[in-house]
DNA sequence: ATAACATGTCGACTTACATCAACACGATGG
DNA sequence: CCATCGTGTTGATGTAAGTCGACATGTTAT
């Protein structure tokens, strides 16, 4: 329903909105809209969140996981052993390595020629 | 290099790459080309590869991450206060709320009109 | 019975992103 | 010094996925 937009576009508050969600309100359950926008934006402006969903969006692809997984087995990897495990162009590689690098997932170590990754140990991370 | 290409394609193993592979061979580094493909099929083909794949991908989106986030301070939610939170189109909403509950991640209860939804209890997974 | 309401479903649109080819750069070896 | 090799970078491209409007279905209230 289009009013929830048009709400949250404007910071007026719908009435009939309000009405519905307060005669929802059970013991626990919360009583009207600003509190559900406050809470959300609390909840996404937090450091916890924005981390967690930049770790899992780099962990959504089936290659990047892999690698993951691979680096799970073996301690290190360079890429052209991840390359010859995905079967993707090296470009790629070196893309979706940056995406776990830069989600603080795995760290990279150069020697000569070959560039050896490794995960990082990190603190098991439940939902934000 | 596209010759990693052209061996995933066909059978055969570039000799190259293979020297390559081996010339890399220190102490826990595995040897060649073709136990990689293995090593990567078996790892991408496991069950608890596919199901953390599953769940990762459906957390891997701002809203759906936000809705399980609010599920987890509020023990249920029907769907027009996760559209409240979120500021979707009910059509949006329902349709993430069935990419969460296709992982795995909610249950759903039907109380007349009102569709609610709450976390499903999982242990927690660890990367595959 | 009719109206208002909450939600699901379907089709279209739009954006994000995975992928690759081409080029650039440092490193190694002859 | 020049050629080969391993990676990173950039631009282009195609596909997947988030989003919405419109319609359908079941529910509650008048």
């Amino acid at each position: 329903m289009s009013t929830y937009i048009n709400t949250m576009a404007a910071p007026k508050t719908d009435p009939a909105l309000v009405e519905r969600l307060v005669r929802l309100g059970g013991e626990d359950s919360p009583s009207c809209l600003p509190e559900y926008q406050d809470l959300a934006r609390d909840v996404v402006s937090t450091p916890r969140f924005l981390t967690f969903l930049k770790r899992v969006k780099a962990l959504a692809d089936e290659n990047r996981l892999l690698a993951v997984a691979l680096l799970k087995r073996r301690k290190e990897l360079c890429a052209c052993e991840i390359q010859a495990a995905t079967g993707l162009t090296h470009a790629t590689v070196s893309h979706h390595m940056s995406v776990l690098a830069d989600a603080g997932l795995i760290s990279s170590r150069r020697e000569g020629k070959w560039m050896y990754y490794r995960l990082t140990e990190q603190k098991e991370v439940s939902i934000p």
